[in-house]
DNA sequence: TCCCTAAAACTAATGTCGTTAGTTTTATTT
DNA sequence: AAATAAAACTAACGACATTAGTTTTAGGGA
């Protein structure tokens, strides 16, 4: 058909530089000119791949969702439901801990009711509604439990990072105490 | 002494203004430029009432924790920790509903670590020990029960703003059954 | 092998923003 | 009324995102 010229650049390795970026300096930092400057090319060499920073943030949040929802497929499947939440549970803060920048995007998407966006989302609420089975609880209650667990693991991983929790106490038994604390609760959920 | 001239912007209009921004179209909006607009001056001359960018995030940082912090002191008092508990969690969500650009600024100080930041943090933490205390939880206990109560309303409070909950259900059912199932497990905290 | 084509790089230019320097206005105190 | 210092201003610079228009480049078909 029509000729097929080089690709100099796929979208993958702009994302990994983008990743890149974020993680080391901030999300903040990701702009058309330090990701240019990364990969050797000039700004405006960009929009052939991507339509602006706003469809950047928008990429790197599904990227972003994506990772996330391989690193929690990966490391599960024990025999007790407890368990898997509980190793849930530590892949998502270690994700977190890992890539920071690339987590803080995840949330960053400059639509967030975005169809794209939302539908990489449902990937990850469809994971840990099938891990939350064991409980049997009704279809409600288990909804609003997966909003629970969330809940928790964004907001523990999201304020370790900014150093809301002060240094005194140590944060992955924190993380394991209040994930034993709520799967204790989430039993006596079902009305 | 020295002369004392006119003081025709006080930090605290400037923050007022800064919130509205913030709350209206997104924290990210509030720039030296939109700000000084608002005022009704010129974009330098703000540099008169605080040094640059960063600083107004700190400033905007601790201004919103302090309101935070007086819109949950208020809405307490009752009988029961329990109830307390959860009126305390109800306030937050509220507040992060009515100020969702203030609440944002919250935890995006340029240095989380700063000083005066962590200071108007640790009322919060000591509130939230506070109401915790009916439950005669060893300190360490409390300490990793106050990280768990902030990470639900901090992450519950984020994800609604980003539509990281789907519409299906009603989020303050989904808040009052997350409460309740995480304080049926902290009782069982102690160790 | 050579040309055609389209992707993907480039330069140049524009407008916005944060910031700095230097100047002028203004209100209060003496 | 004069002196003073806070707080406004204009002008200018560099960094950034973005657009327009141009050149380079590599693969597919003749």
């Amino acid at each position: 058909m029509s000729p097929r010229p080089k690709i100099a650049l796929n979208m993958n390795e702009i994302l990994l530089a983008a990743t890149d970026i974020a993680d080391e300096a901030g999300l903040h930092e990701v702009t058309l000119a330090t990701l240019a400057k990364k990969l050797s090319i000039r700004p405006p060499s960009l929009y052939n791949h991507f339509d602006g920073l706003p469809h950047l943030r928008k990429l790197m949040a599904i990227y972003g969702i994506e990772n996330l929802y391989a690193a929690l497929a990966d490391c599960m499947g024990s025999e007790s439901g407890d368990q898997d939440i509980m190793e849930l549970s530590k892949a998502y803060v270690l994700f977190a801990r890992k890539h920071p920048g690339l987590y803080e995007a995840t949330l960053a998407a400059p639509d967030p009711a975005d169809h794209e966006v939302q539908l990489a989302g449902k990937k990850i609420v469809d994971l840990a509604l099938s891990v939350l089975q064991s409980y049997s609880l009704s279809e409600e209650a288990s909804l609003h439990a997966v909003r629970g667990l969330r809940s928790i693991l964004h907001g523990f991983s999201t304020l370790e990072q900014n150093r809301g929790f002060g240094l005194a106490l140590n944060t992955d038994k924190s993380l394991e105490l209040i994930i034993k604390a709520f799967l204790a609760g989430i039993k006596e959920m079902n009305t």
